[in-house]
RNA sequence: CGAGGAAAACAGACAGUCGCGUGGGCAGGCCGAAAGGCCGUCCAUGAGGAAAGUCCGGGCUCCACAGGGCAAGGAUAACGGGUAACGCCCGCCGAAGGCGACUUCAGGAAAAGUGCAACAGAGAUAUACCGCCUGUGCGGCUUGGCCGCACAGGUAAGGGUGGAAAGGUGCGGUAAGAGCGCACCCGACGGCUGGGAACUGUCCGUCGCUGUAAACUCUAUCCGGAGCAACACCGGUAUGGGAGCAGGAGGCAACUCCAAGGCUGGCCCGGCCGCUCCCGGGGUGGCUUGAGCGUGCCGGCAACGGUACGCCUAGAUAGAUGACUGUCAAAUACAGAACCCGGCUUACAGUUUUGCUCGCGCC
């Protein structure tokens, strides 16, 4: 992955919302539904209800960052959005990283697993 | 050494591996006719003391306006200075607190007018309830006087009420009393002294006035409105978002279930397109060199000013600072620029420095 293509209009994230698969666990929920456009877009939302600036800041931070760091093992062709919740900012590195893969087995996003 | 109070600085650092925004470079790669774009790579740089609350003061932009005045509304309130300006800052005065260093302050006017002051109390700019005193009348008695009652008058010293009773204490004075007189004290005003002024005082004179303006009000000074989503340009381009476009079945009905414009397609996803109504966008500039920051010297008690030299220090646009590892005793506080400055207010773990006050000990 080079520069990470995110979505940005509003209607993409309620479509998402309303059509696509989810997974919740702890620290994060995700949204994933094909696009058909060869590669893979990000989304984030943080809500105002997680804290102030810095908080959000964090979390929005943290979910890039785990996306980022596992973004070659996913299939292509997919839009995904995560949402933060409030341990998104405070959960220790790892378990934030496993939740996400474990989300991803869940919505059979991994590449290379059936 | 302990306790206290003031001012100031910092707001994890360093190393390594991945990653991001902005600016610049490259006989680099790809696309393109070109302008250029994308990628790669290297270098530089990248949040705060409050970036916060959006409470004041400005710059800048547009709108209104010939100039000026009046009214309304709002803000401020000792004095002197600083500043682009301020409701900010410094100094100083006054008041309150503290042994002290020092801290705190909605600090103009109640001789313009209107209002309010509950309850208590006899009476709240004004009063005689009790008491005290004088006189007259009547009565009594232990009869040169005393006591009781009634009436007329004097009295604010005493009692009681209250936040406050009309200066306080003492002496004189008086029938009893009263600033009525005197001494000291307190307060107001005027003079004089000192000070640039507010103000001040072992001085002099006059006076003794209820509180409340965070009640209306009056006085003095200041204030046109809206904000970077301002505004200007690119061009009449590119073309976005939302709802509807289909009905059928069940049921008296509310409602429930299935299905839901056209094309591509076996279906889902996705893509493209048409009609009606509604709502509106895109790109670039503004956008960071500025009442700027640092150091030295000069003036000033200080706020601050002057001068010389040096420095350039975020400009994103769904919004860039993150993740992991190691070392340091720990670093886990409050908290993220969004046009830019000067302040105020609020939040805040911890560390350091400077000078100051009080107490104890030692020389």
């Amino acid at each position: 992955m080079k520069r990470a293509v995110t979505l940005k209009e509003n209607y993409e994230f309620r479509r998402l919302y309303q059509k696509g698969a989810s997974a919740v666990g702890g620290g994060m929920v995700l949204y994933c539904r094909k696009n058909r456009l060869g590669h893979n877009r990000l989304g984030v939302t943080v809500s105002v209800k997680l804290g102030h600036a810095v908080v959000r800041n964090r979390a929005r931070r943290r979910l890039r960052e785990v996306y980022r760091l596992n973004g070659d093992k996913l299939r292509q062709g997919y839009d995904i959005i995560l949402v933060a919740r409030t341990r998104t900012a405070t959960a220790p590195w790892k378990d934030l990283n496993s939740t996400f893969l474990r989300l991803c087995r869940k919505l059979d996003l991994l590449e290379g697993e059936a």
